[in-house]
DNA sequence: GCTGAGCGT
């Protein structure tokens, strides 16, 4: 008798989603363009082949520059590369002409790109956020 | 250890 009442929807509620022109926010924010990141020393090179390693990654950005630090991104847990690495020059003009040398060349038979990093968010330390005890 | 765009152990 009595429970056939569950199904009643509330026309109320829906017309706030049916009827409105507002329903979702059409686009939340784009703080990611996923253009070119500004010039930095910090460089992201992909298209990498997946045997390339750390060490020819630098090899082929030193004679541009400078090279402070090179990295293949590799996976964790099987160890193998991720096709993409990062390279981090002395100067800014260093990367600017390892991006120039290096984009678009070849690198073990892949054709590598190279392009300034995006700056990523930097995990706070509790030893200098600002909070004294 | 590949399918291959993509922003890190």
């Amino acid at each position: 008798m009595a429970l056939r009442s569950v199904a009643t929807c509330p026309r109320s509620l829906r017309r706030f989603f049916s009827t409105s022109g507002f329903g979702f926010p059409p686009r939340p924010a784009a703080p990611q363009p996923r253009e070119e990141a500004e010039p930095s020393t910090n460089l992201f090179v992909s298209g990498l082949s997946k045997r390339t390693t750390t060490e020819k990654l630098r090899e082929a950005f030193s004679p541009f520059g400078e090279v402070i630090h090179a990295r293949v991104v590799t996976d964790h847990v099987t160890g193998y590369s991720k096709g993409f690495g990062f390279v981090r020059y002395a100067k800014i003009e260093d990367a600017a002409k390892g991006i120039e040398g290096m984009h678009g060349k070849f690198l073990d038979g892949w054709v590598i790109f190279a392009e300034y990093a995006r700056p990523r968010p930097q995990p706070p330390s509790p030893q200098n956020s600002g909070y004294a005890n």
